[in-house]
DNA sequence: CTAGGGGTACGATAGTTGCCGTACCTCAAG
DNA sequence: CTTGAGGTACGGCAACTATCGTACCCCTAG
């Protein structure tokens, strides 16, 4: 079952900037960027330094940002950037970042 | 006299996305930006619907990012854009957000 | 059936942030 | 010299954030 996520046209730069202004998003935006396949990967394969609680809570912020959708397979959750779509709605903002 | 600001090489971009998270802080630079002249600009000059203090606080923190440089001029204060420094520092940034 | 890995929700806490008022400074104009 | 505009520093407050632990859920491997 896929976690809700907001319409991108709903997201404002506000709260995507202060999603991507901490490290660990950051890394892990980064990290999916890297994978130009843009395939779905396993949320536990990232590993932050911070307790299971906190990732769910960095997971959240993600997804209310615009920048990832979430999928729960019972067992684990998978995660995707939303990539063409938060690009279409922030253009060049993520290349800039990922180039930084 | 001029405030002392921070070497660009000491500033993260965690702090820069912060700084430029705050509707505030991000129109002042934007129209900082739109002004090609580079010119300094009085910071009296831009209507912020907060209080004086406040001001303060939101060119500290726009100094701290490595954004800008102030000037006190005894009566009133004076700001300008590290545009050079800050794109090489943080390539396309300005320009990308400005662009959105 | 029972463990264990992966995960959420909730509640608590410490630190940060945006905001304000007050006190005080400096220069320019009257 | 006094007033006013522009500004800083400090202290306080409310809201938000990053963090954690605990309780609980789902699925798979034994």
């Amino acid at each position: 079952m896929e976690f809700t996520v907001p319409d991108l046209a709903e997201v404002d730069l506000d709260r995507v900037l202060k999603s991507l202004a901490d490290p660990h998003r950051r890394r892990v935006v980064l990290e999916l960027l890297e994978d130009t396949s843009g395939a779905e990967r396993a949320c536990s394969s990232f590993d932050l330094p911070v307790s299971k609680s906190t990732r769910t809570h960095h997971w959240r912020a993600l997804r209310e940002a615009g920048l990832i959708r979430q999928r729960d397979a019972g067992n684990g959750t998978y995660v995707r950037l939303r990539l063409d779509e938060f690009d279409a709605r922030f253009p060049g903002l993520l290349s800039t970042i990922a180039g930084l």
